[in-house]
DNA sequence: AATATGTTTTGATATGGATCAAATGGGCGT
DNA sequence: ACGCCCATTTGATCCATATCAAAACATATT
């Protein structure tokens, strides 16, 4: 390597150290950002975020009500979703993990839908929304990566909803921890064994159960060699098993 | 009036008659397209509304799994979009009227993801996908729009996880005729009186209950004195009384 | 280390809505 | 107009999950 080669990959190094936050040396960027940028579109979408924020465990990213301005992306941690009612029940409607965008909701109506609670020490980017709309209208790839961002959403609140509708309570517990499995490993983090960040309330609250209900079926399940639980650690010992037991439902 | 002011009137007058499929003589306008385009890219969008196409009764408008290319806006009927599972089980996901938007799930995957079924012979505008993204580039408005319509979207799924995930029965059929009576009281309808295009089941597929659990709560309503029911025909008596069933629920 | 607080498990019992069943009523095709 | 099929209503019974309760356990606080 030239002098001139040395110097100038130290100095990228330099850069990239100081820009430990930006887009093109994140980890999360297959998830978080349209494949095939250029570097310059890379720099464009670094340029739009910015504000790191962290968030400590209990405290909110946002609250229904607030106005909207920006939407987030988990850069580390765990949140849950939670919509509160008029008569104070809530649901949580969601979790999100490292690389998931938040707030999407707030776009229709320019004040956020539900409060974002961190269930973890989290480390978020904030993505100006105003800044957002005008990028993607010069960067297609953009544009396209956050219609798609929001139409899995939409995908996957209609999962959702059928886990609520039609499904019987070990089922849903089953598909949660089979969905859960499936994102952490496609964090590269193992998909048989893992901390759960919330509680059995929550789960139960997003599953439309009650915690003892969650309890009950993971003991079950526990017992019949399908997972083995601990507090907030779970280890599946038998996918297979755990598929079957909302696949194999008669009709 | 001078002649050539009538001369071009006519004309206009004639365009108008053969575009009367046009987004610009559209008494749906206002809840399908922003507001406060210019005539211009009124023009540019009805460009893109390249096909009219009817759907009978019965009949399917998309279904899961084909191809995603467009999405569609109802111009007169009503449809619902049904989701089937591995193992046969399905749901109803949602009900679309006129001035809605159907399809939005498809631009994630590139495929549709769910069916959508006309339960009255129905007309939509469908609007090519490409030809959306597109000018949604060019027209700051109609970029905004399709991010609200699809935010809004977000936002009323969890609406219905809520529905599913938190209330009892009865709240969460008093909450869909409220829900109704809203929508077609925003489409000039009466918001009192109404034929139900969906028959007690899909309500309860919709809802997460048995179509008996249906028949049920619309007795029960018609005792109390909130409703009158006879088979499609609704009419709204005590319209406090109905947001009662669930806002005056104890928490 | 001790105490307080919140979480989880497990058992006993209650209940809302599902299921099963049967009768009635409408709408559609012939 | 007739007959058939589908949708709806209503009743009786059952069961999955909620509710109530209490003990075990974990975590945070002093």
């Amino acid at each position: 390597m030239s002098r001139a080669e040395l110097a100038h990959q130290q100095n990228t190094h330099l850069a990239l150290a100081a820009l430990k936050t930006a887009c093109a040396n994140c980890n999360l960027r297959e998830i978080c950002l349209p494949a095939g940028l250029t570097l310059e579109e890379l720099d464009q979408i670094e340029s739009m975020v910015k504000v790191r924020r962290k968030v400590k465990r209990g405290e909110t990213l946002y609250r229904a009500g607030e106005e909207f301005d920006a939407v987030y992306a988990v850069r580390a941690g765990f949140f849950k979703s939670r919509v509160t009612y008029e008569d104070g029940r809530d649901q949580v409607i969601g979790f999100s993990m490292a690389g998931e965008i938040l707030g999407l909701d707030g776009i229709g109506g320019g004040k956020h839908n539900c409060d974002a609670v961190a269930l973890e020490d989290s480390d978020v980017c904030s993505i100006p929304y105003a800044h957002l709309e005008e990028l993607a209208r010069e960067v297609t790839g953009l544009q396209r990566h956050l219609h798609k961002v929001m139409s899995r959403e939409i995908i996957r609140e209609s999962g959702v909803m059928m886990l609520l509708g039609v499904m019987r309570a070990e089922e849903r517990i089953a598909a949660f921890l089979l969905n859960l499995s499936q994102r952490l490993s496609a964090r590269g983090y193992s998909p048989l064994e893992f901390h759960l960040r919330m509680t059995r309330e929550e789960i139960g609250s997003y599953l439309g159960l009650k915690l003892e209900t969650v309890s009950r079926a993971f003991s079950k399940f526990h017992q019949d060699g399908l997972i083995e639980v601990e507090q907030k650690f779970v280890r599946i010992r038998d996918v297979a098993g755990l598929k079957e037991v909302y696949a194999h439902h008669v009709a």
